[in-house]
DNA sequence: CTTATACGATACGATGGAGTTCCGGATATC
DNA sequence: GATATCCGGAACTCCATCGTATCGTATAAG
């Protein structure tokens, strides 16, 4: 699984691992660390956010996370990156056979929540990505890919069904619902809603998808 | 004027104002000051930006910053609230008489380019935006209402001449474009130029705008 | 049962930035 | 010209946090 990749210790999988004496360094806390550290991230920012923090939000010691992971910064990157596995499963994405019953279907509770929690964790280290490329990257692939990979599925079938034209920017498409909302979020400060997205889809993205073609 | 409202030295139109001795405070350096702040926290973000940095950057010392300031936050505060004056007049709009033409006529080198520049400021301050709700309304009312503002008249102006059906969201509309520009920069980490505005106006804001009433 | 390591907890040193104070020089009022 | 305040600059104190070290306990290998 290589939820933390960051640490030097011998995997499990490496051929001749040393036989290490002494307690085994209990995995199940890298998950529960990496979360602690997610939320106080959220909550505080990047530069708010303090060790000592995240090791009394997951219960441990500094010691313990100080054996993982060699400095703050590579704490938070490994954090952020582990926040790309427990998105919503490109396989298993709705597909009701019009592309606004798919786009519907994607408005459901847990995504939302689970979306407005990227975007706290996004607030928190924005300023930091402009400094750090690594840090970046990791946010990109973690925070807006998965989202835009998943609108990408149903515009695509949305072309295949002939439903709108097959020259439409689908790149440009999969980005309207994700900046509305990070917008309404970050820099309006309203709730986002059912409602809300429900209007994005009618008002903005159905409109731009069934456009008739050719600008001016 | 009015652009530092934090300090708290007599204003010249105070009525029985004690005749202070001594030499005069300078006001030509509040603005530059305060330019200064707005730079460093661009670049570096509220957290990364220090009085020493602002200081040298206006070729000030900190004493100085100190006398007009109570705080780091206070100064903050107030460069964010004055870059509410350096924008767009409301009153000296394009007005090309069709909605197409006005919204491009807003595209201009300076306007993005001092879009671009708030856009730093805000990624700068993101994260404190969340505990800080005065800085937070600054924020908004300096940095996302004047956008928005421009956006409502052209459109009003569009529903008046009946190009567009009066039942449309034009809070909505408005925010598109912003919308857009902001996931660009923050989210994505690309340039927004001419081109990427023009596309968002023919394939997103105008489709939006002349839909056929009626969602569903 | 011995040994080596991880654990939570806490004490410790080093670093850096906020905010204060003082300096010599400039400038305004009286 | 005396006085009071501003200026840029720099030294200073104070405090928070990073990261390390240590302690007593828990646990796994030999």
């Amino acid at each position: 699984m290589a939820i933390a990749m960051t640490q030097l210790d011998l995997d499990v999988d490496h051929p001749q691992a040393k036989p290490r004496l002494g307690r085994k360094r209990d995995q199940t806390r890298d998950p529960e660390i990496l979360d602690a550290a997610l939320e106080v991230l959220a909550e505080t920012g990047y530069d708010g956010m303090t060790i000592e923090m995240v090791a009394a939000r997951a219960k441990a010691g500094k010691a313990t996370l100080y054996r993982r992971w060699a400095s703050k910064p590579e704490l938070v990157l490994d954090a952020v990156a582990c926040m790309k596995a427990r998105d919503l499963d490109l396989d298993s994405l709705p597909d009701t056979g019009t592309l606004r019953g798919d786009l519907v279907a994607m408005v459901k509770a847990p995504t939302i929540q689970e979306g407005e929690r990227k975007l706290k964790v996004m607030a928190g280290i924005v300023s930091m990505i402009a400094r750090d490329p690594e840090l970046a990257a990791a946010a990109q692939e973690a925070l807006v890919e998965p989202r835009a990979a998943a609108n990408r599925v149903v515009f695509r079938r949305a072309i295949e069904r002939g439903e709108i034209s097959a020259d439409v920017d689908v790149e440009t498409l999969c980005t309207i619902g994700p900046a509305m909302i990070a917008y309404r979020v970050l820099m309006l400060r309203k709730p986002v809603d059912r409602a809300f997205i429900i209007g994005t889809i009618d008002q903005i993205i159905l409109p731009a998808a069934m456009r008739a073609t050719g600008p001016t």
